[in-house]
DNA sequence: CGAAAGCGTTTCATATCGTGAAATGCGGTG
DNA sequence: CACCGCATTTCACGATATGAAACGCTTTCG
């Protein structure tokens, strides 16, 4: 019924660092984030566990946090989700950046010109949510991630760019909430991440050779912010055989000029 | 360069209401809504002012929301904005629940059958921004609304829906809300708007006679949920020559089975 | 069928932490 | 130059969040 208590998942946790003050704030972030990231209900066990809160003080957040409507219990009467103002609130936040809108045109040229099917992704707490999708005209279409869908930071080629232009601080944040959830990628480990990340801050790109699904590899490649961070990520998918070294290169480089373009419309319309 | 100090706004403040405890949360719950409800910035003068908080603690209360990614200044440095978080736990709401997919078909039906233009909106805080948007074949066409702009509630037809349908304590406090930025629109008054409400709680629906745009009418219908608040509105914009009386029926009737039907479906997937 | 465990909820004494008045800093304007 | 508006920082006070513990409910297991 409720992923959270079958996946135990990571400590989201306050953030360590910065200065101190406001930390009730803080806590009930980390408690909206934790909810967020858990689409099929987290329950207050388990936010209580993963953010480091007591049980009491947790109830109390959560209990706010539904006052204000930016959660509601999920109707199985077991946990929390969000509600309608988180909707609210990101509805709002769309309207002033319109990234899928921004994206559009740079990835039906990358699909054109592939064939394959591009992705964009963005990072929502420790995940990657999947938030555009083009599909190439090549016959065997690789829809990996439907709009809307999440994965583990770092799992999958655009996942992977996005993790891997973090801080250290964050990537190893990162890392303890993933490493829970690797069981489902066998061709992955801690291990194996931490190598991959290494090697796509070093090429620039992420190259994921079928750690995610067999038969399908995908490259991608971060979009990023003024301050070096990534506001996203764009990839490519395609079966493995399309992937290999002369063509990847080709579509690497069609990535990162996209990803320069929509880098500078988006700190453009910031 | 910033909206908010243009047009003095609403009190958003705590709500009243419901039990205690737990307020330094619901007092950054409430800053975050009206940032979101200021697309060009809020300043701390205006949110302190409008928020009824205190200048320190609301300094405070946006410092740590920026510190959680939920704010960010605006790059002119005069205000705040939503920042990356919001957007992502926006996302992570719209993958559990996509409005606009469930509503599309709907909406092209609407279109079709009436050949104006159908809005779908909801309410965020005390505007109602629109979502989606389907165009008719209609040779003159009404795009009063872009997708992601907003309204004040109460003015247009499909935010006066989602108004109108408010618990009666609410519609006050979006009233007060609402009343100083009335300026923009002579044809509507405070007086006029609470009984705009009153006619469209009684009919079931919102008609919008000219009262935003000149030479435009528009009708509109609540899409309820199962606790008889509205989720969102449908709406048909069009030349009010054809909103007149006996075609405006026939839209409504349309509009409230369309409605009906989404409500169906949205409490249904949640 | 009874015991035990898991979980959500409530309580309450404690001191932590947020609060707001006021002071300081800073940039723009008359 | 003096003033004004605003953001930022400080600080002593006490309101308020905190967490251990107890309660009651449902589910699980023996």
């Amino acid at each position: 019924m409720n992923a959270a208590s079958l996946a135990p998942d990571p400590p989201a946790a306050v953030r360590p660092g910065e200065v101190g003050g406001a930390q009730s704030i803080k806590r009930a972030m980390a408690v909206l984030r934790y909810v967020a990231s858990h689409p099929d209900g987290a329950r207050l066990r388990d936010v209580s566990r993963d953010c480091g809160l007591n049980k009491a003080t947790c109830h109390r957040i959560l209990a706010a946090l539904v006052e204000e409507d930016f959660l509601q219990p999920s109707e199985d009467g077991g946990g929390y989700i969000l509600g309608q103002e988180a909707l609210a609130i990101g509805w709002a936040a769309r309207a002033r950046q319109d990234i899928p809108a921004l994206a559009r045109a740079g990835m039906v040229r990358l699909s054109v010109q592939t064939g394959d099917t591009v992705f964009l992704s963005i990072r929502s707490g420790l995940e990657a949510i999947c938030i555009a999708r083009e599909v190439g005209a090549f016959p065997i279409k690789t829809l990996t991630l439907d709009i809307g869908s999440r994965r583990p930071l770092g799992v999958g080629s655009g996942s992977m760019a996005l993790f891997a232009f973090l801080p250290a601080a964050e990537r190893a944040e990162a890392l303890d909430a993933v490493e829970p959830r690797l069981g489902a990628y066998p061709a992955l480990s801690r291990e194996s991440l931490v190598a991959l990340a290494e090697r796509t801050r070093h090429l620039g790109y992420s190259f994921n050779d079928e750690g995610v699904i067999e038969g399908m590899s995908a490259v991608g490649v971060p979009v990023l912010g003024d301050d070096g961070l990534p506001m996203a990520a764009l990839s490519v998918a395609a079966i493995s055989t399309r992937m290999q070294a002369p063509r990847r290169l080709e579509v690497v480089d069609l990535l990162l000029a996209e990803a320069r373009l929509l880098s500078r419309a988006m700190t453009g319309t910031r």
